[in-house]
DNA sequence: TATAATGTTTGAAC
DNA sequence: AGTTCAAACATTAT
């Protein structure tokens, strides 16, 4: 369900409920849910994979994981982790993270860090980058302070895209190259965003899941890689091992 | 039916 | 005290 792109998704979706006052809550989420009642959103944000409903005093921070699942004025069989409803529908979230918020939530986030942001920084990503040499680029790419709403997708496409192999150690790749994964991580989740709205992302992944590379026709690789241990498929003829 | 998968936090073990 | 790592959580398609 998650990375960036798809929580973008639902931020559009939720826009309904905007300016509208909280008129029940229910679900099994151990928060403090009666916080909620009465409460006008002031807004929905997003970092990274964090869906933020902005109130007052406090913002409800949602996290889907990797199951999480929402619906809006549609309900599943199963109990909602919580279920919030206005007087012109409902939203419904389902196996996720809830967490509440203190002050303001400007304090709990560096927007420069999101991928999807207005104000992403992609020299703030370069610093950080090299700041971290020994590390392998598939995980650095998973690191949210760096690359906030990048996922596993997202990873294995902007590497195979760039023609750098997953196990490639950060401080042995060219800056230049650096430069182009630091690119392509937020021009793909924009891609990956518009594939999505459309139901076709899954048509377009080059690498992730795929069997074959379509350049070169040579089987990839699959693989868990990384002190993250998460899968990788690449292609070892069109993606180079920085080592 | 067992397994694996778009993710993160926690707490024990070093 | 800082790092590392397995476990926990949760759902559903194959």
């Amino acid at each position: 369900m998650p990375e960036g792109p798809s929580i973008i998704l639902l931020k559009e979706e939720v826009q309904q409920f905007k300016g509208k006052e909280v008129v029940a809550v229910s679900g099994n989420s151990k928060i403090e849910q009666s916080r909620l009642l009465n409460q006008k959103v002031i807004s929905f944000k997003t970092w990274g994979k964090h869906f933020l409903i902005c109130f007052k005093e406090f913002t409800l921070k949602v996290h889907l994981l990797l199951f999480g699942k929402y619906l809006i004025n549609k309900k599943k069989e199963q109990a909602a982790r919580l279920s919030i409803v206005f007087d012109n529908g409902e939203l419904n979230l389902y196996s996720c993270s809830v967490k509440f918020l203190d002050g303001n939530i400007n304090a709990c986030y560096d927007w420069s860090a999101d991928v999807m942001s207005d104000a992403w920084d992609p020299k703030k990503a370069i610093i950080k980058l090299k700041k971290t040499p020994a590390k392998f680029i598939c995980d650095a790419l998973l690191e949210q302070d760096i690359f906030a709403g990048v996922g596993n997708i997202i990873k294995n496409e902007v590497l195979y895209r760039v023609g750098v192999h997953p196990e490639s150690k950060v401080g042995k790749i060219p800056v230049a190259k650096i430069k182009e994964i630091v690119k392509e991580a937020r021009n793909y989740s924009f891609e990956f965003l518009e594939w999505k709205r459309n139901f076709v992302l899954r048509k377009h992944w080059l690498a992730h899941g795929q069997k074959m590379c379509l350049r070169c026709n040579l089987p990839f690789v699959r693989k868990y890689t990384g002190v993250k241990n998460r899968r990788s498929f690449f292609c070892i003829n069109c993606q180079f091992l920085y080592k």
